[in-house]
DNA sequence: ATCTGAACTGATAGCAGCATCAGTCTTGGC
DNA sequence: GCCAAGACTGATGCTGCTATCAGTTCAGAT
């Protein structure tokens, strides 16, 4: 009978003891999300996450050595759900600059669709721009095909990068005060294209095109 | 003999009881951007606080009632100051362009200037974009200036001024990862000026322009 | 010169959160 | 079925912070 259940499992963990401790690290690691996204702050007493995650005090002491290292973890987590939302979308795209057209109107959706993801974003994605996990890399390489096609104009990659993610999460900031459509995207889409060196009607065709929907 | 002290009072405070009071306070509030501007944290103790201010424990409470009050009081006072900075040095610039490509160039001087401000900037300023006080309103004002005049060119103001304060907080988190230099500020100025709608050429000329220096 | 009120001070009591650890439960091997 | 190893648990002692408050100093008024 322990035979049968062992044939459902996952691929992920070799055995019971693994998945279960898997399990548990996962629901600290997402009551600190929810933590973080309803509060924006890291001040929540461990108590308190042990008991939103349904695990005992001592536990956390399994998993983490600090609480700086589980919301490291959740911050973690939370972007790179976001990155590979994104690149589930835009991996048939295959000029750069529509490609961050696209994940730049995603983003706004997704304030609608994951509002934990995006106040995660808003409030902590800022020092991960420049880090090498998450969406930075990956903007970094298209920002380089770009710009060796002659399709973008700038000089220094990361100088545009830490421009067009600043912009990005300056404008999920803005969503939080007051509650933006989907035109908004279309213009910070719209804007950043042609900071990029897109002249501005290309800019224009390529901001508005259809948008495909999220999972 | 205490009318002469009298006369060489300043005039922004009627009496010496105010200017002792005004002078604790400033000192709390300098004490806290140290500490924000050294740990970009709140949690330092307020113990702490008021040592680094050379006043007693007990004073504390004379000023603010939570330690979140004095760190807010601390932003701002940097922010005001940050502000008052640019103001000075692009009061006499009347193209709202160029007003924008230099107040971009001088934070990142600022960064070697007056690390304590930039940092409180980095680390606390996404937030303020938006807010009524600060440079938020001035930037708007220019950027509505300049759609006026057709020097400009996007639908929604503040859209422009979310993406134009993201980017220019992206490249101060830039900066503190990896020491840039002038030219970048030249870059990121430039790409500013084009993402707001001007030609290429003319966003390249007024972002090489000599820049006036800080006080 | 004395008085009055406001600001300053730091010792103290109370509280909240942290880290530990001895015991319990779960899983896998024999 | 039984045993060993590892994960989970929460009561407990302890540390450090907060907020208070009674006493002191300072500045201006009479």
């Amino acid at each position: 009978m322990p035979n049968q259940l062992d044939t459902t499992d996952g691929p992920a963990s070799a055995n019971r003891f693994e998945r279960r401790r898997a399990r548990t690290r996962q629901a600290l690691i997402a009551a600190a999300r929810q933590i973080l996204a309803e509060t924006g702050e890291t001040s929540a007493s461990i108590q308190e996450i042990a008991e939103r995650a349904d695990v005992g005090f001592g536990t956390f002491y399994n998993h983490f050595e600090t609480k700086n290292d589980l919301f490291d973890a959740a911050v973690g987590d939370a972007l790179e759900e976001y990155g590979q939302l994104l690149d589930g979308v835009t991996a048939g795209i295959d000029d750069p600059a529509a490609v961050f057209a696209a994940s730049i109107r995603l983003t706004l959706r997704l304030a609608a669709s994951h509002p934990e993801i995006t106040q995660i974003l808003r409030l902590r994605g800022l020092p991960h721009i420049n880090a090498a996990t998450g969406l930075g890399p990956r903007a970094l390489r298209d920002l380089e095909i770009g710009k060796a096609s002659g399709r973008f104009t700038f000089e220094d990659p990361l100088v545009a990068r830490s421009a067009v993610g600043g912009a990005l999460i300056g404008l999920l900031q803005l969503n939080s005060t007051r509650d933006l459509d989907a035109e908004a995207g279309e213009q910070m889409a719209e804007m950043i294209l042609r900071m990029l060196g897109l002249p501005a009607d290309e800019a224009h065709e390529i901001a508005t095109r259809p948008l495909p929907d999220l999972p």
